[in-house]
DNA sequence: TAGTGGTCTAGACCACCGG
DNA sequence: CGGTGGTCTAGACCACTAC
């Protein structure tokens, strides 16, 4: 009975309110419909319908849990965009898998991730620098002729092995957090987020490279060795770029995972420029 | 005024059923909201809003286009997963880009993409095979111990230069069609697709690998160069897996975009194995 | 044919952003 | 403060699947 947990919170927290109207009993603490959404991966995750299973009818779910069909429809539109579970007219819904699914915090920052996997991240800088915009950074970042950005070059290693090295250019009033940190900072992430700078949003472009000088010092490879590369601008809520990065991997450390679906796509190849 | 075209079309095909509810004003054709988020798509990809730009309210669309609010949600959803705008409370959304955003079919299918681009993909099969399935083929496309599946080894090309090395498994009653095929065959996502095989989910896995003798042949590049590769794991509309791949292209040639936000992620970093 | 998810409506209250 | 998107409800009809 996986959606007993969420309703013990509820009757404990908000079931004096159970019967108001309107949106009222959510945004209190985390809207409804996530909670569910939590509480059903958890199960699918835990194995409890199995892989290849099948899911209560919505209508179930709405009971069990107390709510309507429409909030349990959003909660399921949130699995069935993480690829957990399937969704179609006349049967209930199949599980795809039953892997847990990194949240979207976790695919962005470095330390987060290797933190969530069980491996100990560090960081350090190598360069950075205060310049006025190129071209391609002022289009990026959507800035001015003359703005100023701030280039920073980092390696990044796990377990003080060096695996990943980081070109990222960010716009004056980002730079300025990352520009204050200590170099050897494991995160940029947390000081930013500290500092109210917030990422909604991010498009990568994945493809191979080879190592420049500075790549082959940092990671230990010959210049013009193979990397995978990660290019990415990310952000914020408002739809203004936060920072425009390009990691480079050494192969064999780390792979991309991406789901798509016919309902959600998200996933393309492109012509590599 | 871009929501003009959709509402000319309504009135013409279904003007009349306009006052009658619940849901069958839709799914006559194609559901509403699709047809709305079309018609949004291509004004946005246009530049009719411009890139950073605001969205009309979803009141204000929902009067343009005679539909009610949760329809208008409903077609905005689509277009955030796209990653082509921003939403928050407050604020009307914000357009993030402009780029075309490829449907999830193209981004299955080599051919498909390769004419999407203007590009004349071609293939040949080098290899099919069938044989009882290994341990991973059975844990990967959910077989039973003696099951057979068909493994199928392709080159792809781009203008009569070969670019892709495919491997793919298939269950049996999928590789009985792709077998049929022309070994020169284009495409086998067609005849697939003409057969009712319908994919609906995709899990992708990219990261590099060195080239093995096979590719080194076929793609004219030495052993242990580094190749960019994509395993994907394809499922139908009940959850059944219908291929298991893998695609080694050459460095230059292609690469992945993915978009993934707060609201809805889909990518992630792992280690490699 | 019964049950399922897909689509749509009409209305409500709220949190949040910006002027 | 008004306007915006976020959340939720209650109900309806339909297309489709599986038996």
């Amino acid at each position: 009975m996986p959606y007993a947990r969420v309703r013990a919170d509820r009757s404990t927290h908000y079931g004096h309110r159970r019967r108001l109207t309107g949106a009222n009993v959510a945004d209190a603490r985390q809207a409804m419909y996530r909670q569910v959404a939590a509480d059903l991966r958890h199960a699918i995750t835990d194995g409890a319908y199995g892989s290849g299973g099948r899911l209560p009818a919505e209508s179930a779910l709405a009971e069990a849990y107390g709510v309507s069909r429409g909030t349990i429809r959003q909660a399921l539109s949130v699995l069935r965009a993480d690829g957990l579970v399937t969704s179609r007219r006349g049967t209930r819904r199949v599980v795809l898998g039953t892997a847990r699914v990194p949240t979207f915090r976790e695919s962005l920052s470095f330390t987060r991730w290797a933190r969530s996997i069980g491996e100990e991240p560090g960081g350090r800088v190598v360069d950075i620098a205060r310049v006025p915009a190129d071209e391609v950074e002022r289009e990026q970042l959507r800035l001015e002729a003359g703005d100023h950005v701030y280039r920073v070059l980092r390696v990044r290693t796990l377990s003080a092995v060096p695996v990943m090295v980081e070109r990222t250019v960010y716009p004056e009033r980002v730079g300025e957090i990352v520009a204050a940190c200590d170099p050897a900072a494991v995160s940029h992430t947390v000081p930013m987020e500290e500092r109210g700078v917030v990422i909604t949003d991010a498009h990568h472009t994945i493809d191979v490279t080879g190592a420049d000088e500075d790549d082959s010092r940092l990671l230990g490879c010959r210049v013009g060795d193979a990397l995978l590369r990660e290019r990415r601008r990310s952000t914020d809520p408002a739809g203004s770029p936060v920072e425009w990065a390009e990691d480079r991997y050494l192969p064999g450390t780390i792979a991309f995972a991406v789901h798509n679906s016919a309902a959600a796509s998200s996933l393309s190849r492109r012509p590599a420029l």
